[in-house]
DNA sequence: GTTGCTGCAAAGTGTTTGCACCCTG
DNA sequence: CAGGGTGCAAACACTTTGCAGCAAC
């Protein structure tokens, strides 16, 4: 394992006095591998799978770090926990949830982006931040 | 008190063959007094002010009824706890919610929503419901 | 050898549930 | 007076934190 992601995790590191540890690499790489949107009791079980040792404390801990270098953002779809998503080199996009599967399917839609910047500014309101779930059925469940 | 929204409750609570009481025309007399947007502690402090005795589950519960009953609409702003919002005669908005002052703006953009049923059947998906929050600064903490 | 990191267990937070008593219909 | 409703406290699910030993630099 030498990802792109890795460098970025370890120069978060160094720029920060932090250690690099055998835990933490095991966490990226069960991050990396996983599907997008793992929750952190998912992402657990894959790291313990090949670390039987590392607790889930250490995988909130990185977490955490993996969303302070940039490399993850935090989801809530309202179901009591937060799922972690991949952002190194994947840009902004919005979520259709399957209720039925738990399917998510990712889209972006640039013209509803536009008319967001269009109400806000309309509003004196600043965006910083965005996040549009639908929630329904997807074909597969229909 | 003698509001519409009281009927309904009333209606529905004895079409399910279900009680009124006290405590639950407590809470919704404050789900109705309070500010949109309300979190149950907040809830519960308003309800207690008048009525001291009413506990804390009494307000999960009777908030679990407000929502069956169609008078209230629970939301999620990722911030850990969940809110509730008036429903009843009160049509469907998306949210602006400023992270300095925490002050939540509604809009609805027919065009964002006309895009979004777009996006979704491009996808085969069939949208029951949807949520669109922003989060930035409002005109009066830029 | 410092200083930060880890695993564990305990503490926290927001919400739900079990139970004996109470009250509505 | 029967059956649901209530307050209280305990239980829950998810996440965070304190601490003594451990490992990276």
């Amino acid at each position: 394992m030498s990802s792109k992601e890795l460098e970025v995790l370890e120069d978060f590191i160094t720029q920060n006095n932090l250690k690099i540890t055998r835990q933490r690499r095991s966490v990226l790489k069960a991050f990396l591998d996983s599907e997008e949107h793992v929750s952190a009791e998912e992402l657990y079980k894959l790291v313990t799978a090949s670390e039987p040792k590392v607790g889930l404390a250490t995988v909130y801990r990185t977490l955490a770090l993996l969303i302070q270098s940039g490399l993850a953002s935090e989801l809530d779809f309202g179901d009591g926990q937060k799922r972690y998503e991949h952002k190194y080199m994947h840009s902004h996009h919005d979520h259709m949830i399957c209720t039925e599967c738990g399917k998510i399917i990712e889209f972006n839609h640039p013209l509803i982006e536009k008319f967001q910047e269009e109400v806000a500014a309309r509003n004196g309101f600043t965006i910083t931040s965005h996040k549009l779930d639908m929630f329904g059925m997807c074909s597969d469940c229909r």
